[in-house]
DNA sequence: TGTACATCAGTGAACGCGCGTTCACTGATGTAC
DNA sequence: TGTACATCAGTGAACGCGCGTTCACTGATGTAC
């Protein structure tokens, strides 16, 4: 149905679609080098090549604008992990599927910074609350099967599937502001890896 | 030795520490309220009463601040957790003393979105890196007796004392965010009382 | 395919506000006697 | 203890810049024939 908040379906779409696209990279950018806070519609712009009108002209705010990024990147992230998890192995050691699901989630600086500033402000924000819950439980359905395959080659299954999940989530992000904090240390990398390792074995029994 | 850089040692102090912790407790209000990022100096002012003026002549910049009120903060909840982890049952179980811990840690909301940009900050500044690195420990080697007597009641060990501690510390930052996202879902907090238990009982060994 | 036309996307100038920063001043606070 | 004096802490006005936001305009892009 055509509403009257569309009247027109809009005709010029292929320059206007770029632009958007340009000023979200230039987001992301700036968000994560000023803090996203700390950041001007103005450096936006001025990072993406474009005057300020553009940026009116393609959303209304910097909150808008924060929310469209953080979505497009994380749905990107899923897409890769999901590439990545896509053609395994049918039988794989624990060890060897979590070191898998490990290495398909990128421990990204820019990242980090950027999701923090915006677990921050969904706290503030209960919209951006249940976008972030969604968020999570997808990349929780993602990893999950990987897990649960290793687990069942192994003869074991998962007793409560949510608490697992759930714990591996809190388990990734406590890991890795401690990855990100000493990026050179190699045995924070083991114990991020191990600490899985044990939380999946103790939160599944043998067959 | 009396410096250069302060010639006088300084006459009035009463009036100065007062203004000076009239604002900084204003500066956590204020930064929690509106993000760091997002707070100026006038708003600070404001509700702490006084005039800009008077903030530049106790700080020199909002970041000095941060930092000053982050420290005073984390000191106060560090010396909290310590006066309530100090009189304890010769033996505990394992299960209560980590009751015990978790309840003496408080898991605040204001203080967490401090704590989140406060992160995202120190991941761009190496000198706040090793500021809050040192706090983390700090924080560890508190509540480690504790857990460490329960588990010796219990005639087990710690295997890997700094794994086991980097372990909790992650597992309390990323079940923190959980528990703040579903403050009314009590399965939540549940789920992380359990993963302490689980993980304490997988990196010690009885004796 | 080419041309004339309609519509849209981004430009760039303009306006004004909020805020950072400075500084001469005044009232508060401590010191000496 | 009281008074005179020195020094300091915070005031409030002033200045100017950076930025948010708007809008008339122009060149780019799509459409009709």
């Amino acid at each position: 149905m055509q509403t009257a908040d569309t009247p027109h379906p809009k005709r010029v779409t292929k320059r206007r679609a770029e632009t958007r696209q340009r000023l979200l990279d230039a987001a992301g950018d700036v968000f994560s080098d000023e803090g996203f806070g700390r950041s001007t519609v103005e450096q936006v712009c001025e990072r993406a090549g474009f005057t300020r009108g553009a940026f009116y002209s393609n959303f209304t705010s910097l909150d808008e604008l924060f929310l469209a990024m953080w979505e497009q990147r994380s749905t990107v992230m899923l897409d890769g992990i999901r590439a990545a998890l896509a053609d395994r192995p049918s039988t794989l050691t624990l060890e060897s599927a979590v070191e898998r699901v490990l290495a398909a989630i990128p421990v990204d600086d820019a990242w980090y910074r950027i999701t923090a500033e915006f677990t921050a402000h969904a706290l503030r924000n209960p919209a951006l609350k249940r976008v972030m819950a969604a968020r999570e439980d997808a990349i929780l359905h993602t990893i999950l099967p990987i897990v649960e395959d290793a687990l069942t080659a192994a003869g074991r299954r998962i007793a409560d599937r949510e608490a697992m999940g759930r714990a591996l989530v809190a388990i990734h992000d406590g890991t890795s502001v401690q990855v990100l904090m000493e990026p050179e240390n190699e045995a924070v990398r083991q114990a991020r890896a191990r600490l899985f390792v044990t939380v999946v074995s103790s939160y599944s029994s043998s067959t």
